[in-house]
RNA sequence: GCUGCUUUAGCUCAGCUGGUAGAGCAUCUCAUUCGUAAUGAGAGGGUCAGGUGUUCAAGUCACCUAAGCAGCACCA
């Protein structure tokens, strides 16, 4: 006899057990026939599952976030019976869903083509209108294995077999499809809707593991209705139209050519936005107390193997050798050296916390495939800097680099941030007893500085736990960007020491940090965030003069040299083209002012400024335009 | 690295079933001196990613290599 509580409060008293759609049907049939699933007591469950005890529960529908991963999943699965219908030889594997959408993995031995996309698709709307009811059924592992392997599904097999002893095995079966499944699904296929796309095929190894078959995954995109599917898909477009490949090439920042892949050409422009950042952090960091340093690019396998890099990231190193058959590694980080220099010398508690930074240029050897524009790439520059400090510092100054860290973020734009808390590796060095501590210590960090973390189990460092900062970007996508890293293990393998207040020889602790990351990738997202209009600060070109006739070149020299000797990056454009002509060419080159002249303004003494994007001009006096573009083009304070 | 796809002028792309390259923009030249997102005319520009093969004949077909793209794996 449970007594149902709906979520504004209300109770309802049933005689025996009651189904979902059942307690659907007492509020009301719109409501029964809107239903997907119902959470009981938190737990996701199918519409037609027994509610037996007192409980809490809300019934799930199309408009309740809850329900689009329950949308996307049936959609997998509704995909899953497709291919399986249009190609019966396929053998099913695994089909999530996932942010934006789902995808199943499938085996097969020819490929999917993009026309196949296209059959299925269509098989998939078709088994969407034929309305399937789905319906749990609830199998022995026995005869599921049987099952399996009668179909010839060695996946499915594996799967069955591995699922724990004593766990519930519950199958879903829609029409002639069948699938092993946790579950919940909606209760028939037409609640999937038609708000779906299927937009791809890739490899994908089977169970994420490079050393198994690969299968082959199809993505997709699922929404609750038309509109939400088109609004992604419009991102998607603005999403191309802001990548900073294009852009780099469009805006003139830099370029990648073959013979040097995985580094980066930097133009005359990019280089310049690349100065200003580096400047920028370089300020926040003298204003923080770092020391900048600067370490050797080419330094002696034999310090990378007492760091422990040499064993676990060999493969990824660059080596040369030189005359005497050393060899040296082209540096993929910048700790060890770092530690070379905190050892020069003996260092006093009384130096503790050392923050010591470097712009920390490294080269790793990165997979062909990892390679993405300037985002990732096998010469890149780290903000890095390491805090050497006693245990007793560790919480102290992490909430010193997360303000510093959140002010950076909030200069460029990104307020909008996250953090991952990674714990220890499978693959570690240092015992269990000093991973505990680092544990320990970056946890109550994570506390005292009030941030809230996500747990990411297993993804530290090699040496020690990890905090990873994502941010979101304008249009809603994450990058992972800063991190800090607490580290016992280092110190000790490159023996780093300090002399307490008691005399006694102790080890520091090390803390890797950086905001932005990587310069390279960090410009990257800066390109694709700002759509390459950069605010003033920033851009490479901050402001053109331009001339409304030839009339005007010599007030136009005027301005240009005024403005130059106030530190603007301007640019001058006296070509005898229509003033339109040139107004269009410096706004497709995103340059965030132009100043207009003609004999107007050189009767006056003005300038027209004509904003990036602004349809109207605004007429200044020359020092007065000067003055303000100087004011707007400062960095954040 | 793995799977698939792609590679034609600086850029974006066309080139049917093999018969020896084309457009728009950009560039250059000339004319035009014009008030806020494209002035007009003309010219130049390509070992069709590289290589090997099939063929009377290859941008087009096959194979190899490289790079790029998407995803996977990797990411100190």
């Amino acid at each position: 006899m449970p007594n149902i509580t709906l979520p504004d409060g209300s109770v309802r008293k049933f005689d025996a057990s009651v189904t979902g759609l059942q307690l659907a049907n007492d509020i009301g049939p719109g409501l029964a026939k809107a239903a997907l699933m119902v959470l009981v007591d938190g737990v996701e469950c199918d519409l037609d599952h027994e509610i037996k005890q007192d409980s809490n529960v809300s019934l799930i529908t199309r408009s309740d976030d809850l329900a689009l991963k329950l949308i996307r999943h049936d959609c997998a699965h509704v995909m899953a019976a497709a291919v399986q219908e249009l190609f019966p030889e396929t053998q099913v594997t695994i089909g999530p869903s996932i942010e934006n959408g789902f995808y199943y993995d499938f085996f097969r031995k020819e490929r999917f083509s993009q026309d196949d996309l296209e059959t299925i698709e269509k098989r998939m709307h078709e088994l969407i209108d034929r309305d399937d009811k789905v319906k749990r059924e609830v199998w022995n592992r026995e005869r599921a294995i049987e099952h399996y392997k009668g179909l010839n599904e060695p996946f499915k097999v594996e799967l069955v077999e591995a699922i724990p002893e004593g766990e519930v095995l519950s199958f879903y079966r829609q029409g002639n499809f069948l699938d092993l499944c946790r579950g919940p699904h909606a209760p028939s296929t037409r609640h999937i809707g038609h708000a779906f796309k299927l937009m791809s095929v890739a490899g994908a190894y089977w169970r994420g593991d490079s050393s198994r078959p690969m299968l082959q995954r199809i993505y997709g995109t699922a929404w609750p209705d038309e509109k939400k599917l088109k609004a992604y898909l419009l991102m998607l477009e603005e999403a191309e139209k802001r990548d900073h490949r294009r852009l780099g090439r469009e805006l003139d920042l830099f370029h990648m050519q073959e013979e040097a892949v995985g580094s980066i050409f930097w133009h005359e422009k990019g280089w310049t936005l690349y100065r200003e950042i580096e400047a920028h952090v370089r300020r926040r960091l003298e204003a923080g107390a770092y020391r900048e340093v600067k370490t050797p690019q080419l330094i002696d396998k034999a310090l990378w193997e007492a760091s422990g890099h040499w064993d676990k990231f060999r493969e990824n190193m660059f080596t040369a050798e030189s005359e005497d058959d050393r060899t040296l590694a082209l540096k993929p980080m910048n700790c060890p050296g770092h530690v070379q220099i905190y050892k020069q010398g003996i260092k006093s508690y009384r130096d503790l916390p050392l923050r010591m930074a470097e712009f920390g240029s490294c080269h790793r050897n990165e997979p062909s495939g990892a390679l993405h524009g300037i985002m990732r790439v096998r010469a890149f520059t780290q903000d890095d800097a390491h805090i050497f400090c006693t245990d007793d510092q560790i919480t102290s100054e992490s909430i010193i680099f997360c303000d510093l860290l959140r002010q950076i973020y909030k200069d460029f734009g990104f307020e909008d941030i996250h953090v991952k808390f990674s714990d220890r590796p499978e693959v570690r060095a240092g015992d269990d007893s000093t991973w505990d501590r680092a544990e320990t210590a970056l946890r109550n960090a994570c506390d005292a500085a009030g941030l809230e973390t996500t747990l990411n189990p297993g993804e530290g460092a090699f040496y020690g736990p990890k905090l990873e900062f994502v941010l979101r970007d304008a249009i809603g996508r994450d990058w992972q960007c800063g991190t800090l890293q607490v580290d016992f293990v280092l110190p000790e393998r490159l023996d780093a020491n300090y002399i307490s207040q008691d005399g006694s020889k102790c080890r520091p602790v090390m803390l890797h940090r950086a905001v932005l990351g990587s310069m390279e990738r960090w410009i990257g997202i800066l390109i694709e965030q700002y759509s390459g209009r950069f605010p003033m600060w920033l851009a490479p070109v901050q402001g053109v003069v331009t001339t409304i006739t030839g009339d005007a070149d010599t007030y136009a020299n005027i301005v240009f040299e005024k403005c130059k000797k106030a530190g603007l990056r301007i640019g001058k454009d006296l070509r005898n083209e229509k003033i339109n002509y040139k107004i269009r060419e410096h706004s497709q080159a995103k340059i965030p002012a132009i100043l207009v002249v003609g004999e107007r303004e050189e009767d006056q003494g003005t300038v027209a400024i004509r904003r990036l994007g602004g349809k109207t001009q605004e007429i200044l006096a020359l020092d007065e335009a000067i003055n303000k573009l100087v004011q707007e083009s400062t960095p954040p304070e």
